[in-house]
DNA sequence: TCGACCAAATTGGTCTGACATCTTAGCATT
DNA sequence: AATGCTAAGATGTCAGACCAATTTGGTCGA
């Protein structure tokens, strides 16, 4: 009677695994890093004993997962480590128009960039604060010397996410940065977002340094501020 | 001179993204909607001018994205709508031990959960707030009745991200809980939580009807405590 | 008439083989 | 030594065949 069962009789998680985790175990037992080349898909073909389509599949799996890229004529090449235990998250933001796609992520960011400068500030380790002081003198001394510092204050942010020990804030803020670099030129490119969200980034690692938890929201709050203005302004 | 150049040439978003495009387009033009069925891949081999292999390509590549399901002997199908323009954000987080996925996971939850209570206490229309209070009657009726209420607990706090008008926050939390559903039976479903996080659910929507941004915040907390508190006592 | 059972058609899953296209490296020529 | 070319190797694609699971339709029997 019922014209669409919801109930699934759940094969769930089905064979479609087995190749994929053949190859994950594979990688991990080959000890490949980032960067490393995986054996030819005819090479694994004998190695995991599969026909060269299920291999191409399992390789079109990962590579969607943005694990690993692939360049005709010269080889398939690993971006992210990875294994049996890795657990994927495939987010799909189905939007018509870019520029509310990028506010709509800047409201998830207040959230996530905010907890992550939170945690760090609980968390960090002296050790931590080094590394992230390094990343500021580096970031402010190239600004002062080229008038923009965009690698260098995407290096500062990183290294914030990874006092937080949790590569979970690390993995979501770069993966939405790489995501949307594909359609726009990110603003700490520009020279004018650079001046104006210098200041907040000095105060943001004294907030850190001091362990202020409140503070560190406050100021990260500040340079999204000035993203947003951006955003707003680029796309009108 | 340098060893390993940073620089890609960068073929970028290449050639696998054609056939990808297609069936994106192919379903986009056809008005499928979620639950709907494919056509055969023979059928789409013909339609798209194109070899099975490469359709197959393309459906794995849509089924590691979670918006296509394959099952073997009846069809694939489509798990979510989705269009050219949907931008994909692929997630992978390793981890050694799955208490620290979860603890890890409940960090970003806080960022993110927060945010969305904030933005839905500041944005939500009146609308949006009979929606979120039938959610959260029904949750408290069936609460008393059963003694678990773990389905109606979820709808309350879709109904919430819902009314941030911002479809992102639906889509991350969504998908965190499912893919953490598949390794552990979350606490919604117990009774000792539901019983304890009862009240604050009241409080929240309390806030939120009061557009009360720092109130919701704070309710918000409370409740993922209390969730802290099951994931520290359970995998112990 | 209704239910159970069976067989054929349909569909995804896999393997094999072949060819095209691109990359790379090595060789030969200048 | 620098340059250009060729051949090997890699991915990308297509075609055809067969397997396994599901679905569907019809037949048979109670």
């Amino acid at each position: 009677m019922s014209d669409r069962p919801v109930i699934r009789p759940l094969p769930a998680i089905d064979r479609a695994r087995q190749v994929t985790d053949a190859l994950a175990d594979y990688i991990k037992s080959a000890q490949l890093k980032a960067g490393d080349r995986l054996p030819a898909e005819r090479e694994l073909m004998s190695a995991l004993m599969v026909g060269r389509s299920t291999i191409r599949e399992a390789i079109r799996h990962f590579q969607a997962l943005g694990v690993i890229e692939t360049r005709k004529g010269s080889g398939t090449y690993l971006l992210k480590p990875v294994s049996k235990a890795t657990i994927h998250m495939p987010l799909s933001l189905d939007t018509g128009h870019l520029r509310d796609a990028l506010l709509q992520t800047l409201e998830v960011r207040r959230g996530i960039e905010c907890e992550a400068c939170m945690v760090a500030a609980r968390k960090r380790t002296d050790t931590d604060l080094v590394l992230i002081e390094q990343n500021l003198n580096e970031m402010e001394r190239v600004h002062i010397e080229k008038g923009t510092s965009g690698p260098e204050d995407l290096a500062f942010h990183l290294a914030i996410y990874d006092a937080t020990h949790n590569p979970l804030f690390r993995q979501l803020l770069e993966q939405m940065r790489e995501t949307f670099w594909q359609f726009w030129e990110h603003p700490f490119e520009r020279e004018d977002f650079a001046r104006r969200s210098f200041p907040f980034h000095r105060t943001l690692f004294n907030a850190i340094a001091a362990q202020d938890v409140e503070a560190a929201r406050e100021e990260t709050l500040k340079i999204l501020d000035v993203v947003e203005e951006d955003i707003k302004e680029m796309s009108k």
